[in-house]
DNA sequence: ATTACTACTCACCGAGTAA
DNA sequence: TTTACTCGGTGAGTAGTAA
């Protein structure tokens, strides 16, 4: 999810746009005093000239001062910021399902399976394409132990996937894979894949990355991974 | 337009609280400890922690201290208040006229006219009917000076208004009228006529209100009288 | 009328740390 | 590990006022 990566300290801004904006000033210009903002802000208007001050060094504005007040209309890019908020919220607000779940497991090695069937040139293929990279030919193994995790994973299978075909090659079947982008420690993308009848049971996690994981985060076995699993819209 | 009237101070709430939800927190109970969350947020830890009383204090959230981190599930009054944001932002951002336009004017005594139309029966039952009041017999004037206003006065005649039928009685033929609710001076509830074949030119403002508004609002002629129009959605 | 500068206050944030 | 307290520094908000 494009999630807002702004500061905290920001949201005064886009609280300031938001009252411009409900004064019309997305599409046309307006004419306010900083008396009458401070009122409709509930702040003084010292505060509401700074804050125009500031939006308009930002670019989020248009800011003409007149001897009767300000002239302001919000820029392309004030009204590209609201924008990015509204959507936001909208798919809060209106997705059927939440749009990330946070998860943590233990590392541990598994059976060396998994690089078996990620470097499968069928899968390898789908994953470039789906999931846009190719994956590090191996699987990164986590071990949920709380019983919030747990049941946090069996709530992800009902959620929609990236669907990964199975084959078959001439000795056997290869089943089909469900797959979730995931960001790994806040850090690296990489994906969740859930085989549909996996040798391990619903508290494992396999992730595959398209670097060598255990490296480039300094990961050894029993260390805590967080997974934050990104839902589909 | 129902905006609103938050401090400025409460958007440090609306924030974390599109944080969690972002987490998933409106449709899940997450388990997310204070430190993950305000990494997210851009804040320290103690700050993250103080948010979340403040929020679980307001009865946005519901919270549960486990050792592993917080259980949070955002409130029915929490997901209430997202949902304020989320559709006041959507018409801002998708309706086709402003949600409001601010005009100023200088007050004078019109001819009287006013108070006989205004109290003519078919009017006042329409008034009462879509506007919701019984005016006060009698209409506020109020002239344009700056040409913002006069060009906005314009520019608002186009949006979709509250339409008054006109009516014809035994002697002559009564106009149709298109009005607005407007707040006056930021207090008092009302609307602007325009009487599609005014004898005023463009550069008037004729106000009608529930009550004797230069009682009211102590006003006289000369006197600067701000109008917030509202425009339907 | 306006806007917005300079001080100054105070509330908020975060470091340290207890539990 | 967690959460969250105290407390001190800092930056945001306001009063006064100039332009």
């Amino acid at each position: 999810m494009s999630s807002f990566n702004v500061d905290a300290r920001e949201w005064k801004h886009f609280f300031t746009l938001y009252k411009l904006a409900e004064m019309g000033a997305r599409s046309r210009t307006i004419k306010v005093s900083t008396e009458y903002l401070s009122e409709k802000m509930g702040v003084s208007q010292q505060t509401a000239s700074r804050n125009l001050i500031e939006l308009d060094k930002k670019a989020w504005i248009k800011r003409t001062i007149t001897p009767e007040g300000c002239l302001i209309k919000i820029t392309e890019t004030g009204v590209a910021e609201l924008k990015k908020l509204y959507s936001n919220l909208r798919l809060i607000m209106e997705a059927a399902y939440p749009p990330s779940v946070t998860l943590e497991g233990v590392l541990f090695t598994g059976l060396g399976e998994g690089a078996y069937y990620v470097t499968r040139d069928e899968y390898r293929k789908q994953f470039m394409e789906k999931l846009g990279f190719d994956p590090y030919p191996g699987t990164l193994n986590l071990k949920l132990t709380s019983e919030y995790d747990k049941k946090a994973r069996s709530e992800l299978e009902t959620y929609p996937g990236i669907e990964i075909e199975g084959f078959k090659d001439e000795s056997r079947t290869f089943g089909n894979v469900k797959c979730y982008p995931v960001v790994i420690n806040n850090k690296m993308k990489g994906a969740v894949i859930f085989a549909l009848r996996s040798h391990y049971n619903s508290s494992v996690l396999e992730i595959i990355a398209p670097t060598y994981l255990r490296s480039q985060l300094k990961l050894k076995d029993g260390h805590k991974v967080k997974v934050e699993v990104l839902i589909l819209p």
